[in-house]
This record gives C-alpha cells, sequence and structure tokens, in this order.
DNA sequence: TTGCAAACATGAGGATTACTCACGTTTGGA
DNA sequence: TCCAAACGTGAGTAATCCTCATGTTTGCAA
C-alpha cells in the first residue's frame, strides 16, 4: 500500500514536524492556537487567516505558533482532522446495523441529512472542503460554467421526457453535470485503472438516473 | 438574473480591468505570456506558479506582464475560459441532435470519453479543476478520508448484494460517496433552496445506484 | 532541596513574492 | 511631421510566511 505510505509521510511532514505538546501548559496553549484558527477562518476564510492574527488572537508568541505547527496548512489540517474523525465516527455508527435494502435508504438518507447539516452549520468545513477555495470568482465561473453546460443536457431531457417538470429535469441535468466533473477530478487523483473504473460506473449511474421514467 | 450580473462584475474585475492589447505587438506578447503561464502551470502547478517567471520565460518584463492582467489569478482565469469556451462548444455539438433515448446513451457516453480524455490530456486543466488545488497533501487527506468512509457503505453492500463482485461494490460506494461530498460542497454553493433540492436529488440518484439490481 | 537538561516561549528579522509607479519608447493617425 | 495614446521597463514597496538566537519554565533525579 503505497498509497497508505505516501500518506503517513504526509502526515508526518504536515502534522507532526514539530513537537508535540507534552506539558499541560502547552496543550492548553495548542487548544488555544486552534480555537484562535478555528474562529478566524469561520470569519474571513482560511485564506485571508493570517498566522499573526492566529498568535495574537490566542494569545501567544508567532514562535509559538510554529513551535506546534510547521506551518500554516498544518493548522487547517488539524482541524480538518478532527472532524474527519468525528464524522467517521458518525458514518460508522449510521450504517453500523444495516441488514436489508430498506434499512440501507432509511440510514443512508438520515445520514446524508445530517451530513449535509454539518456543510450548512460550520463555516469551518465549509471552507476547508468547499472546494476552488482559493479563488471565489473562479468558483463562480466554474458553477456558471457548469450550468450553461447542463442547459444542453436540460434541452435534450425537455425533448425526451415532456411529461416532467422542467425545473425537475433542470436540477437533475445540472446534478449529473457536476458530478460528472467530480468524477473526473476524482479519476485523475487516483490510478489510471482505477479511474477508467471510476468513469466507467459514473456513466452508467448517470444513464440511468437521465433516462429513469 | 443577479448571479449574471454577479458573473460580469467578476469578470470585468479579474480580466478586463487592465487594457486589453490593441496593437499588433501586444496582443502577441500577451499570447507569448499566456504560452508561459500555460507552459508552468503544466510543469509545476499554478501554485507554485511565480510572475516573475511568467515574465522572464515570456521574454516580458514583469510591469509588461501587469499591464494586461491586473493579477496572478487573472492569468489563470484567462486560460480557464479558453478551455470552457471550447468544452462548450463540443458539447453543444455532441447533444445537439439527440432525439431518443439510445441517441442520448450514445452522445452522452462519446461526451464523457472526450472529457475525460481532456481531463487525462490537458495538465493545465488538471490544476486549475482539480479541486482543493493549494494543498496536494490536503487532497490526499481528503480522498483517504473519503475512502475509508466509503468502506462504511462497502460493507453494507457485501452483505445486502453478496453474488456482486466485491471490487465492484468498492468501487460504487467509493463513487456515491465522492458524489455525496461534490453534492453537498455544491449544495453549499448556491441558493439555500436549489442546495436542498439538489441533495434530495442526490439521495435519489445514490439509493437508486446502491439497491441496483 | 537543588541542579540541570529538556521543553517551552519570544519577537525581531530574513526571505519570498505579488504587485506598483514614475519614467522612457514606440506606434498610428491627423 | 507631430503628438497623444498605447506600450514597455524594472527597481522598489508592502505584505506575509517562517526562522533562529536567546531567554524562561518545568519536571525529575540525586
Amino acid at each position: 500500500m503505497e498509497d497508505a505510505a505516501a500518506l503517513v509521510s504526509a502526515q508526518e511532514q504536515l502534522a507532526s514536524a514539530r513537537r508535540a505538546p507534552s506539558q499541560q501548559r502547552s496543550r492548553e496553549r495548542v487548544e488555544r492556537m486552534l480555537a484562535a484558527a478555528s474562529a478566524l477562518i469561520a470569519e474571513q476564510g482560511s485564506d485571508a487567516m493570517r498566522m499573526g492574527e492566529v498568535a495574537e488572537r490566542a494569545g501567544v508568541s508567532i514562535g509559538s505558533l510554529y513551535q506546534f505547527f510547521p506551518d500554516k496548512r498544518a493548522i487547517i489540517w488539524a482541524l480538518a482532522e478532527r472532524y474527519t474523525a468525528e464524522s467517521q465516527a458518525c458514518i460508522s455508527a449510521a450504517l453500523a446495523g444495516v441488514s436489508d435494502a430498506e434499512g440501507l435508504g432509511r440510514a443512508f438518507s438520515e445520514l446524508v441529512d445530517i451530513y449535509y447539516g454539518l456543510f450548512l452549520a460550520e463555516p469551518v468545513i465549509r471552507d476547508i472542503w468547499s472546494g476552488t477555495q482559493a479563488d471565489k470568482a473562479l468558483r463562480q465561473l466554474e458553477l456558471a460554467d457548469s450550468r450553461a453546460n447542463a442547459e444542453f443536457l436540460t434541452a435534450v431531457l425537455r425533448r425526451l421526457r415532456p411529461a416532467v417538470d422542467p425545473a425537475t429535469l433542470e436540477t437533475t441535468a445540472f446534478l449529473v453535470w457536476q458530478m460528472g466533473e467530480a468524477a473526473m477530478r476524482l479519476a485523475i487523483s487516483v490510478e489510471r485503472q482505477e479511474g477508467d473504473r471510476l468513469v466507467a460506473a459514473y456513466k452508467r449511474m448517470a444513464l440511468r438516473e437521465l433516462l429513469a421514467e
């Protein structure tokens, strides 16, 4: 598993390149640093978060900040790690007892709701995982472009399924299109072979949805 | 359409805040700047692209660069715009003549292949649209986390559909999970009401896939 | 209790880099 | 031929991440 090895090394580089706090005092200070970072990200976004500001708000010096976090990304990483650990526990719990199709339907639906609520409620998660994060304007272009592309698909669907509410078709087309882009981004981020499989799976899934009654 | 107005203003801010080249000489120089930027992004990624390096490689001064591009993002934006215009034409052409379900199946499949090929072949597209772009390590954590989460789903599927090849189930679960994250990112980027509709549509789509025979 | 090594804390300053601006040069049309 | 507008330049500015030499505190072994 070279992926796992690469990740561990990345983790060491990002999260553990500095000494972990061993004394009570420093552990509290690290907590304050994380809290300050979290607040600043919630207020202005991680891109606008300044290391000096984090230190000031946490009531520590800039040097102390860098004693426990090797760089700016490490703070964001540390915050992200907390959320992922938390959400992983939640997922595990929700899906653990599922034994039939109906149960999966209920559990999955509930899980999506919880996740969506988390995304809506936590500015830090929104910021970290929202994609193309550094550039809000670029994100808007991406969405506008995606909408325009989906419109071509909507036009086809309107012809093929005239009985269905046009707004529903538009939502479907937009979603299918965005998922296609997500699938490709995913595909180019993994081994070529797995990427090909994922794209093929997306095709099936998208067509099933597009041609559904 | 306040979205459209906002986008135009963003476009003006990003792409047109500087004088457009009107003489033949400067038009050529702008082309050289874009070519240099494209090459550097392909080599090292947009984050590592230095404005000074772009100018040097294009054989112009840093001042000339800023005469036509208000900031670094504007160069990336300009490159992205070319690709989106190109791909939009391609999509329009592929879907224009579709009149029945079979035709949609063929055209859509072909379209996905072309898009995927574009993603694979063009380092600049990969870089610009690959998401969480600024931080490759964070992207890796995101994927590892997503894989771990999908594993819970895979376990359920193995129980529910023991006849199906486990590797296929794994691919399905991973894809469905990633698309869920994509759907939520999308949902929080648009108006709340549309976001809710998109998440609901994702739920239906995902469950249809998960419970498919 | 005391000595001491390791852990902790500090903030001025080094290094990098996006971006500006005052001044010089070229172009195209009247 | 003249001139205003467009173009071109690169040293310098400002902002920001991060280092490091130096001083302080802590916990523990003798």
